[in-house]
This record gives structure tokens, sequence and C-alpha cells, in this order.
DNA sequence: CGCCAAGTGGGGAAAAGTGGGAAATGATGG
DNA sequence: CCATCATTTCCCACTTTTCCCCACTTGGCG
């Protein structure tokens, strides 16, 4: 399980360290393999190559005529994109992912379970604070697993 | 199985070089041999040449007074293009088929499993992004595997 | 205060990408 | 049917990017 916040810097070539306690667990997962690829909320998902091949295998069985399927998986597997750790543990950040999720030098990554997010730090605030002040129940109405979770 | 985003250049012939990361698996299962033919979307797809022929032996099956099959096959089987990678690895496309996908300068190449997408640049960005700020659940409905699925 | 581990920033060789030029091929018109 | 012009194809040369490696900086801990 991968979790926390923590902040990243880019260089100027795109490389971004990756934490050194993640590092072992990585590389007993995927040898240091990991994919990249986007979200909807303009921000990257890295995922270890396993568990994102699980994923893209799902997504391609979806109908090929249908939009929305369509659309996610031009997106997804669209974006996807294999990187792997440097002798110093860092990943290179491909030119297009950076522009998608707006990445400039500082940004911050976020723990998911089974991956990470990765975003820009100004975005990521900014996100954060507008998701804290928006009403808790939306006009989307809840899922059932949300309407009895406790915590 | 093809993924990630790629920009490329196209030159002032409509030349267009392969990402050298694709090209062994491309050399594997074609032997450089492509077939490039047009989406509904305005966009080009680019398949190595017997995945295409699976393809295109579908198509042909398909019922020949049904409006929407006849349709498909005008636009798929009509387009459909070979080319084959030159000696640095780049293919070159046709002004039939540039047009068609208004492909300017700048193009991008999309991995989508056993094919490409090739989209002009700026028109990507737009659609992309139109993707992403619809809402999630619109006219077409969701099919079940969507609705369940967890990424 | 000094040492060590982690993080950061390039330099340079090699590979990939790009742009034309020239030869070959095919089309057009007299 | 030949001559001319245009287009395609092949090849070469230049430019840019990438990748690998090394060195310096920073920050935590003894």
């Amino acid at each position: 399980m991968f979790r926390g916040a923590n902040k990243v810097t880019l260089d100027a070539k795109g490389r971004m360290a990756v934490p050194t306690k993640y590092r072992q667990r990585i590389a007993d997962l995927s040898s240091g393999q990991l994919v990249v690829t986007v979200d909807r909320d303009y921000c990257l998902l890295v995922y270890p190559t396993p568990e994102w091949e699980e994923i893209e295998r799902r997504l391609i069985r979806l109908p090929t005529l249908n939009r929305q399927a369509r659309r996610l998986q031009r997106l997804m597997v669209g974006y996807a994109t294999e990187v792997e750790l440097d002798g110093h543990g860092r990943i290179l950040l491909s030119k297009e992912l950076r522009e998608f999720a707006g990445l400039e030098r500082q940004a911050i990554l976020i723990g998911q379970g089974n991956r990470f997010e990765l975003w820009d730090e100004e975005r990521w605030n900014q996100r954060r604070d507008e998701w804290l002040s928006e009403e808790a129940a939306d006009a989307d109405g809840l899922p059932d697993e949300l309407e009895t979770l406790s915590f």
C-alpha cells in the first residue's frame, strides 16, 4: 500500500526522484518498472507495471464502438508511458505527460494504494481547497458504499 | 501492446518518424509494413499489416445492405493505404490522408493496443479537453463494465 | 562537528530526428 | 513516340535529443 504526500522536484530534464521509502517496494513489485498515465483531473497516475497491466487488460476489453469507453482508452492507454528508475532512483517524465499535468518544478506525489498520483503543487493546493470548501453531499448523490462508510 | 503519446513532426514531404521504441515490435509483427486508414473522429489509424488484414476481413463480411456497415467499409477500407518504414524509420503519409486528418507540422501519435492513432496536435488537445470537461454520465449510458470499473 | 545517505545538477558520447539533394520513375502534352 | 516536367524514392549530412555517468549539495544523525 502506497500512502502519504511527498513534495518532489522536477529538474530541468523532467526527472523526478522517487522517495526512498517506496523504492524497495517498487523494486520488489516490478524491478523498478513503472507506468505513468493521465487522469481526468489533469494529474498523472503512477503504477507499478504489473498493476497497470491488469488495468489495461480491462480497458482494452471494453467495446470499441462505445463513446465513453473509447475516450477512456484514448486517454489512459494513449498516455501510458513505461518508465524505469535510473541509478539514483529517479524517473524521467516525458514532455507530453508534463504538459498534460501542468507540471513545473515543484510537484506533489500522493500515495493512493496501488498507485501514486502526481500533481503540480500549485494545482494540487488549489484543487484540495476547492474540495474542502464544497458541500459534502453534492448533486451526484452518494453510491451506497459511501452512504454507509464509517471512519 | 502499443501505448503512450508521442509528439511527432511531419516534414514538408509528409514523412513522419515512428518513435524508436515501437520499431522493433513493428519489425517483428510485419517487417516494417503498416496500413494507415481513417477514423470517424478525423484522425488516422495505423495498423501493422497483419492486424489490419484481420480487421479488413471482418469489415468485408458485414452485411452490404446495412447503411452503417457500408459507411464503415467505405471509409476504412476506402482509405486504407499500405506504407513501409524507410531507412530512417519514417513513413510517408499521402496527401489524401493528411488532408482528411487535418495534419499540419505538429502531430501526436497515440498508442492504442494493436494500433496507433495519429492526430493533428491542436485537434487532439481540443478534443481531449472536450472529453475531460464533459460530465461523466452522458447520453450514451454506461456499459456495465464501466459502471464498476475501478483503477 | 563530521559523516553518510539521499537529492540535484549537468557534461558528453551516442542515438534519434530532420531536412534536403539527386537519381529514378511516372505523367503530360506536343 | 519522344521530350519535358513533376513527383517519388533513396541516400547523405546536419541538428537535436536522450541516456549514462560523475560530481557537487543538502540535510539528517551520531
